[in-house]
DNA sequence: ATTATTTTAGGGGAAAACCACCTTTTTTAG
DNA sequence: CTAAAAAAGGTGGTTTTCCCCTAAAATAAT
């Protein structure tokens, strides 16, 4: 019988050849090859046709052209393409995304090596592969439970950034050339778009969701 | 000949078994287990001398009970076992604090397959494994421009941990039961300490530093 | 061209945060 | 037992933050 192959993107090398080695311990199943990040694969699959696997495992967390961006590329392009995310975070919105950007099933680092060769099967036999969690995370999608997504316009980006720095508004203000007044315009904006009560709470949100990294 | 038994650590299950499906390729290795974390490492050292492995592939961050920690007490109560610590951070201060509990390595999380490999050897033929990395961040411990550690007390540390919150400096002591002029002490003194100018610094600091975890 | 909408800006006031300096109590160490 | 250090509490003031409300200017839509 014909392995299906497999292709792993993981920015950590020693990870990525790491589940490499233990992919190839599965009877049905072969790595390809590994990448360190979106743009490496899609080196890979313009080259040529013998690069494109069954299967691929996509870290999320990746410099240069991270996972969400990567499967969107390849459901896109090859929707013959099976994605599977794997990250150490399992943060609800994460997880969505990548659902909706078209990957095909999503595990958590710390799962066990017999989930994830089954996971593997269920995808080149059924097509799909959902653990437990995922589908709750689709039930309360589905429920409406899972919060809408909240945009920003760039000059709030800019003032959350600064925010997060030991500035006053007033700095702030210079720094982007406005009138502190404007700033506390941004300020209080933001404040009921966030539901936050003060600076430390913006300073918090933008952490949380990766606006400003410490 | 006999192969050098290694146990894995890592609370990441599939990272911890893709590791040790990474070890058991190399000739002179196998893997005797793997653990969630430090406490688990324990029991089965106590429970017998055959679950004492000749190398211990140590992650830094986990919970319950951290590399850090789990690295002093092995060194300590079985100084025949090299531990060698491996981490996706490449924080000096980390480094150099497994180095001074007594690991005998330390590994990033992106390095190639054939340097762990070599690594490991060189830690049971040599009894030591530096990578360029390690060696220059000791040189630059010693020429003393690796900053000495900053010390918290209990109360100080709690006062931190609410000063990342939303709560007003009187909520915050109310929580802790004291008089706001007191709190209003603390901060003070961490701001000195830590040489900050507001609550967003000290915010920041308490981050960076993982004193509080958003 | 005339509305909307968005962006920018401002006034005034209350609360919170910040800062410098001082006193008392409790702990610790010699 | 006592000196020193650390912890806790206090005065009084300045600056910054926060919040309500209004409005000109620039941009987009009809």
């Amino acid at each position: 019988m014909m392995k299906h192959s497999v292709v792993i993107v993981d920015d950590h090398t020693l990870l990525s050849q790491a589940i490499e080695s233990m992919v190839n311990t599965f009877d049905k199943f072969k790595v390809l090859y590994t990448c360190k990040n979106g743009k490496e694969l899609m080196g890979k699959f313009a080259e040529s046709a013998k690069f494109i696997p069954d299967v691929v495992l996509m870290d999320i967390n990746m410099p240069i052209m991270n996972g969400i961006e990567t499967t969107e590329w390849i459901t896109k392009n090859y929707p013959d393409v099976s994605v599977m995310g794997l990250s150490v975070e399992d943060e609800d919105s994460t997880i969505l995304k990548m659902l909706q950007v078209g990957a095909i099933g999503y595990l958590l680092k710390d799962t066990e090596k017999t989930v994830l060769e089954k996971a593997l099967v269920e995808i080149v036999e059924n097509g799909f592969y959902h653990n437990k969690s995922v589908t709750n995370l689709l039930l309360k999608s589905i429920s409406g439970k899972a919060k809408q997504e909240i945009t920003f316009k760039e000059r709030e980006l800019t003032f959350m950034k600064l925010a997060c720095t030991e500035l006053t508004y007033k700095e702030v203000a210079d720094k982007m050339c406005l009138s502190p007044k404007t700033i506390d315009g941004y300020r209080d904006v933001l404040f009921t778009k966030l539901n936050v009560k003060n600076r430390v709470g913006l300073v918090m949100y933008a952490i949380k969701n990766k606006i400003y990294t410490p």
